[in-house]
DNA sequence: TTGTAGGCGTTATCAA
DNA sequence: TTGATAACGCCTACAA
């Protein structure tokens, strides 16, 4: 009984296939009553129609892939959910991939994706000081792609962001209103744009209060733990920054650590507010304040706008980039 | 140039399509110079071999499923990064689904890869009192399914556990012995195993110091925030406990919030001590002790098994239940 | 409403 | 080392 198909349940039913087929495929042209003598005799022997083989045929694979740089994380897990939620409703399967911000690996399972074996592709990305053309075949294949978060400038595409630049200029006013004098910007690459933006929210805050901007101030972190807390520490042993705005959300965390060991009292000493989509950030100590982007929200969006397009099929769909906004909450870290 | 497959290569190249087959099959049966020529005129002609085609040929996806109750959650995502962290090397696709803790769209999931869709199953479960035969069925078409964590006892399959029994009694005689005298025990749903296991570990090293066990100190908690909330502010009001023992992270933080509005001092009113995976335990207010699994660990041994399973095709591979160890980290939470 | 038949793109078998 | 051919399981014209 392994290898029930289609042909064998005609068979045995003494129907043809392609009224076996009608009866999985709501199609219209079947008696009610076959239908569900077909369906009640293949629910007892355990039977569905392959996968593989209809998509063989139909050239769709209800399938949908989410590249990500990290799964373990409180934004893209929370994005992932949105973007399962609304793969769910559409009967779509999900195909999940984690890149740890290795630019090879995104290429390199993209190019794997470049033979029918998804609608479309959802994607935060890991490479862009890069050749993006291995994303261009897949618009000849007519493989649609979102973006989200992290996006390539140069590729045309729908793209879920949120309003980053206006969240730095707002965090970074706000340390400035508290009194802050020298403020630190914490980043893992500031040569990415959302670093970038980011970036431009805080200088420009700067400048807007008239404090100079200190380019020795702006602190390029690394992905590793380890070194993340040596280069802080020499930061706050040498650089002495009243305020800390993190542009990744264990940049943070890295400083809590750091001040811990050295005892700087946040926020008497020191000031952290941070980009961050962590749900207990009031249970830290001191509570840290954190501007939360909507990663749910973005998950939805991006699915949603991919759906559009598959559902949409070649007709121009917007590419736009669609902006949503993040949330400033104050908390004790920044004297809230 | 959309539909570019064998054929019009073997036409374009003058060569057969089982030579080109050949060439991207690593057979060993082909010229060296042909091959090149091959994957040279592919790569500049964009083609890969269908995956749905060649599945349907082999019976062979290269694909698993993992299923799981949530995917942010800190536990959850660390686990499917070790299981993409094999997956990966192995060359397999991951299919996500969540089914947020409702027994019926793991049902609903498990039947629709009942069709070949995918090689295996890694999952964790999410509907213990229930009928399975949902996975029976899988074994039938040799489907191997590898439990974690969350597991259904009458399923024989290979399995992925903590020693919850050891570490719940560990963190209990802690609590008792920094001189918690009325410890409550916060459980999620106290009739499934997991939650089971752990609150034995929990009543045995009550019995060995000679605490009565109090039914009325068992908590049974929901998935609803806002309840928890209310259920646990009575607790603390009413039954006035000074120590907690938390099965599930959440519910730890939750009893934070708790504290924080109702002025209760941890440690000093209530110890707390709880099962989470949270990497910045140390950083909550105050920090947490935790009775932490090595979910990343448990992710690699399940996909592991898994692949042992599906290379020693059919012959009976160890279904046995593979115990690891979760660390007790004590921190000020719990008067450490 | 149902059946027949051809093909989706690939690969394994066999023959050359 | 290469080529011809027949499946894999399904779906959709088209015919009945």
């Amino acid at each position: 009984m392994d290898n029930i198909n289609i042909k064998i349940l005609a068979k045995e039913l003494n129907i043809s296939t392609s009224t076996i087929s009608r009866a999985f495929n709501g199609s219209p042209d079947i008696n009610k009553d076959t239908k569900e003598k077909i369906l009640a005799f293949a629910r007892e022997h355990n039977f569905l129609p392959n996968h593989y083989a209809s998509n063989l045929r139909d050239k769709k694979s209800r399938t949908l892939a989410v590249i990500v740089p990290e799964i373990a994380n409180d934004f893209f897990s929370q994005a992932i959910n949105g973007i399962e939620e609304v793969a769910r409703k559409k009967g779509f399967y999900i195909l999940l991939y984690r890149t740890d911000d290795v630019f090879e690996k995104e290429v390199s399972f993209v190019n794997y994706l470049n033979n029918g074996k998804v609608d479309g592709i959802i994607m935060s990305v890991s490479g862009e000081a890069n050749d993006h053309n291995y994303l261009r075949k897949l618009e000849q294949k007519n493989v649609p792609v979102v973006f989200f978060d992290r996006v390539y400038e140069d590729i045309e595409a729908a793209k879920v962001t949120t309003n980053d630049y206006d969240s730095s200029f707002a965090a970074t006013e706000h340390l400035l209103e508290t009194g802050c004098k020298k403020i630190a910007y914490l980043v893992i690459n500031k040569s990415i744009s959302i670093g970038k933006v980011r970036m431009q929210g805080y200088v420009d805050a700067l400048q807007k209060h008239n404090v100079p901007f200190d380019d020795s101030l702006v602190i390029d972190c690394s992905n590793d733990e380890k070194i993340n807390y040596t280069i802080l520490k020499k930061v706050l042993e040498e650089k002495k920054p009243d305020g800390i705005f993190s542009s990744v959300e264990r940049l943070a965390f890295a400083t809590y650590y750091v001040c811990y060991d050295m005892n700087i009292d946040i926020p008497r000493d020191l000031k952290i507010i941070s980009f961050s989509s962590l749900g207990i950030a009031p249970l830290l100590c001191p509570a840290l304040s954190t501007i939360t982007q909507p990663a749910y929200e973005m998950g939805i969006k991006a699915a949603t706008l991919l759906f559009d397009e598959l559902e949409k099929k070649g007709v121009g769909v917007q590419k736009k980039e669609h902006v949503l906004k993040s949330k400033l909450f104050i908390r004790k870290s920044s004297g809230g």
